[in-house]
DNA sequence: TCATTTATGATAGTAATACTATTACAAATG
DNA sequence: CATTTGTAATAGTATTACTATCATAAATGA
């Protein structure tokens, strides 16, 4: 199966639900909002150029008046929306998870072999987004790439994570992981650390793109800055790991 | 070998340099700060209470104004020292990345087995600091430590990173990956992505202590949360993907 | 249809942050 | 003894991250 077969049924998987009137709405943590951002045009629009904005300035540089000034609205208007500029950016984050668990979902879903599947997790994982390309909510995706994999880990790196833990915040990540490591375990139903191998391997797929196109020198990509070496080291991992009872028993 | 065995090398590298009146003074670059914090009473004063204080505040909620009250000095002689907290930042994490590289170093210089040297590696980065360790400079390991898993991430992750990493700001980071992936290399000469390997090991190291933590139900260290259990799937993790070639011969 | 919520806009204001600038003095250095 | 260097004290600024108030327009509901 090559590249361009998946970036088919990423198109599909697309395509299909738009075709369908089907709009990807998942329904977002109440936590994470002060008034809902889905059920008004403005709310949307704070989405929206939120997004572009955090990508072009990054998180530090991105304030809610710059974003007030895009949107064509008020400070206050925003800060009803959401509390602050952290919880803006943890509801773009939860939205991806959610979105990035659908995928999977979908994509994994009625394939009987537990190694394309897998196989299919770290397609998706690394997928080359298109510039231009939107989902129903008309985000950005490329921005929106490019926000998990530069400022995702902010969203759990503070002093408050467990609050925030609690507020069920993280809830779509630990589920994406979660059924990542179902996958695993059906297919190496003895493997030990499915969910750190899950992490591991969501946090992975960010960080070496990431250090790709930034520090390549902690990679193995320098030359060719492309998605598909990572997909192949991503591959190599996990399912070595995957069958390592069988390999240590060999080696002992 | 056991644990203990590990923290008895620790120590004897601490305690041994103690005794020779060595002091571990890495070179610091110097973009990383105005004035060299080492060179005065209050530059150490600044690197002491400044890693305390990140610790305890949380890099967002860490400010030179609350740090000056700390060091009893005034705002301005910090600005002095470090351009802004950033930088002081960044200044600790190199300087934890060298500590790091020495130890690496220190521990697997004249050990012939490749195999010991890659245990030795994963059983540094899964040392248990003892509290109210500190090294020659009077910095707190175990805060050191904390913020390394913490905030070390925020150094990189930012819209500068480029021009942060020609002014060498991320060498010592390099560094120790390079080290790390020659031994790689040494165990498996035939192996892909050693350097992938290796940020990936360190960064894993750190990211599934923080979520064993803080996130338990993204690893598989819920129940005992001790970094023994961190340390062996880091090791199924190497060298599962070091034994990779037989593997994949063998699969096909 | 009219009354009443509700959402937004406009405006103002505040405490804290992240700095910069200036002057001055004391200690170390050459 | 002159000069560099380090630190303190003080002041000031633009920006950030909010909060509060009040007016008005739009949506809703009886």
């Amino acid at each position: 199966m090559t590249i361009d077969d998946y970036n088919t049924i990423q198109n599909h998987s697309f395509y299909y639900l738009c075709r369908m009137q089907w709009q990807l709405h998942p329904k977002m943590n109440e936590k994470l909002y002060l008034r809902d951002p889905e059920q008004s045009d403005i709310g949307r629009k704070i989405l929206k150029h939120g997004v572009t904005l955090i990508r072009e300035l990054g998180f530090e540089g991105f304030t809610f008046k710059k974003l007030s000034e895009v949107t064509k609205t008020t400070e206050a208007t925003i800060y009803r929306y959401f509390e602050n500029k952290h919880r803006l950016l943890a509801y773009i984050v939860a939205w991806y998870w959610y979105w990035l668990d659908f995928q999977v979902m979908f994509n994994t879903h009625n394939v009987e072999s537990a190694e394309k599947k897998i196989k299919t997790v770290i397609d998706i994982l690394t997928w080359q987004i298109e510039s231009g390309q939107t989902t129903g909510n008309d985000i950005n995706m490329e921005d929106l790439h490019e926000i998990i994999k530069t400022e995702s880990s902010k969203v759990y790196l503070t002093k408050h994570v467990s609050e925030d833990n609690q507020a069920q915040i993280f809830k779509p990540y630990k589920d994406l992981c979660g059924r990542i490591s179902s996958i695993f375990l059906e297919y190496s139903p003895d493997y030990t650390y499915p969910r750190s191998l899950s992490s591991t391997l969501v946090e992975t797929a960010h960080s070496q793109d990431f250090f790709m196109l930034n520090l390549p020198s902690l990679t193995d990509f320098s030359e060719a800055k492309s998605l598909v070496k990572v997909k192949e080291f991503l591959e190599s991992l996990v399912f070595s790991s995957l069958a390592l009872p069988a390999v240590a028993a060999s080696k002992r």
